[in-house]
DNA sequence: CTGTTAGCGCATTCAT
DNA sequence: ATGAATGCGCTAACAG
């Protein structure tokens, strides 16, 4: 019912090996035989038995690519530049000769999840794995996966971080891009107090996540810096990277503080929520209050006012992932590289009222 | 150097058989071997060989996710709810049971890479496979799927589709969910007709996609239903569903008809752009323009003023085709379920002036 | 309920 | 440059 090689090779006259040879073009092959056998292979439909292939070679074309949060575009944009750069750009055929399977997982912000699909990566014999956006930070969790990347790794997988830091004693990690998370953080809260704006509340994300630790971080460094102390704990909120969150974050911090100029949140999205509170509150954004955020996602240029951010190169930093993953890029000194955040001023953010 | 399952058979005093049922769990064993057996797992740190077992079993645990553009969230809800679907709660333990691997695999909107994608699910014997969204209306490839998904299903890989209208003449497919974008498109237009609009411009979708074509076929139904013909041509234009499409495509509909009242935009995103482009024209929405967008995105409703829309339960959907995929539930009669969108009025839309 | 046996389809030695 | 033979690690009959 099902084609084999073996069908193949005997509709070629050549024997399995051949095909196989062809097939991986990892061998010389005479050239009049090569056509013989791909005239065969499409003559009989012939699909690859990827099963078989790993079993036999001991290693997949599958990658791995897993991400916190897929419906959120920070994410769907570094995963689909990871996999353009994986996939190839085809080879218009349709028919998938060499191509690796780069695929996505959702782990939906779970570190039973992203252990499970690991498992499950490693279970496939993956060719490589890349790790998306901030990481949990429960020393059980960071010891486990820091264990599990090793197995990874000695199986053979590559591993690459992408958004997310180095995993301090893991030399199972290829390469990790980190973003400036901190300094991000910190030259946007610094243009707010340039502004003028002492009162700056925070709609941080959820706690144990390393972005947002890293972030806070930059903000609380900047606060320091100008004398602005011992206020953290009351105007800082946490909650998850969603809209949802930003509104109830920011209608709390507004009602801590009634005379705060300025919101900070987590992310764009959790900065579309606190925008949407302080419109709902009466408010007016920037005059009243300005709110800024964090990422630079297609959609914050469009919002009204424009939003101030910080840019993060997603698109690129996932390409670069995806290169590194494939070993089709050299990675960068100590396996560490940092990636620039770049402040967006626009309309959202301007002086306070007198 | 690598465990295997003999080697936790050794170490179980068992024979790989048992084993194997145990890990599979779908066959009576004892509950004392059973423990005995999951002691030696955990004691060797054995991993499932996934290759080997799917070569033996001619089946795999994968399921493809296909999408047009994971970087849009209109895709990363759906494949994120089908994914947390298939995928299940996990069991909390990283150790990764009988659970599906479900992989998101984006094809950027290439009918090649489409192909591509299938070809290399169909290698690796997967178990299903859903297909989101729009589907290309070129004959040549429409055949070509038809085919492949044939190919597919008789492999007994499970095929869903999912807001894609069902493939004529392809019983391969186990369901097709489709969103009522006719239908969403009419009541749309309708709404901005009863507000007192005449003069309707449309940013439409690329031209060759489902989606594309049954939302603008809506919008024609509504318009000749009013008595409004002629002017299809004159006041559509196409692009990609993204915002820089909408922007560009409202200022040559402007450009074409400057007395304009109302923009009608292919989705959340284009309508973004739209609306850029008409405030950069120093005119106030809805003032001047209404604009509507469709699926009804999470940030929809923070644009300022919210946008009018046409609301897709996208997660429903999504989670439905992922449970359709499982085959845990049962496909709706004649496997085609069509599946309503909502119109949702909000501030972006107002009767023109007079 | 458990053990024995025989492939699954291919990549990879070795030969030639 | 090609062919023949071996085994990758597991599941699925079939016995018992």
């Amino acid at each position: 019912m099902t084609v084999t090689l073996a069908d193949v090779a005997a509709h070629a006259r050549v024997s399995p090996a051949t095909v196989s040879r062809v097939l991986n073009g990892n061998y010389p092959v005479a050239a009049s035989t090569r056509e013989r056998v791909l005239r065969a292979v499409d003559d009989l439909d012939y699909v690859l038995n990827g099963p078989a292939s790993s079993l036999a070679a001991a290693t997949s074309d599958l990658v791995g690519i897993l991400v916190n949060d897929i419906a959120d575009p920070f994410f769907g944009i570094m995963a689909g530049a990871a996999q353009t750069e994986i996939g190839g750009p085809g080879d218009g055929s349709g028919r998938a000769g060499g191509e690796k399977l780069a695929v996505i997982c959702n782990t939906g912000g779970s570190p039973e999840r992203e252990l499970t699909y690991l498992t499950l990566l490693q279970r496939q014999r993956a060719a490589a794995v890349i790790l998306t956006g901030g990481a949990v930070e429960d020393p059980a969790h960071r010891a486990a996966m820091s264990a599990k990347l090793a197995k990874l790794a000695d199986a053979g997988t590559r591993v690459v971080l992408c958004g997310r830091p180095p995993l301090p004693g893991s030399e199972a990690v290829v390469a990790a891009l980190a973003f400036d998370n901190r300094g991000g953080g910190r030259r946007l809260t610094e243009h707010l107090l340039s502004l003028g704006h002492r009162r700056i509340a925070y709609a941080a994300g959820p706690l144990e996540r390393t972005t947002t630790r890293h972030r806070l971080e930059g903000h609380h460094a900047a606060m320091r810096a100008a004398g602005l102390v011992g206020d953290e704990e009351r105007l800082t909120v946490h909650g998850p990277y969603d809209r949802r969150s930003g509104y109830d974050a920011t209608l709390e911090l507004l009602r801590r503080e009634p005379e705060v100029t300025a919101v900070v949140a987590a992310n764009d999205t959790v900065a579309l929520g606190a925008s949407a509170a302080i419109r709902d509150r009466g408010l007016r954004i920037p005059e009243d209050i300005s709110v800024a955020g964090f990422d630079d996602l297609p959609f914050s240029v469009d919002a009204v006012p424009a939003l101030t951010t910080v840019r993060l190169p997603l698109f690129e930093a996932g390409a670069r992932a995806g290169r590194l993953a494939m070993g089709k890029e050299t990675p960068p000194p100590g396996g560490i590289a940092t990636i620039a955040a770049e402040l967006m001023v626009r309309g959202s953010t301007a002086p306070p009222r007198k």
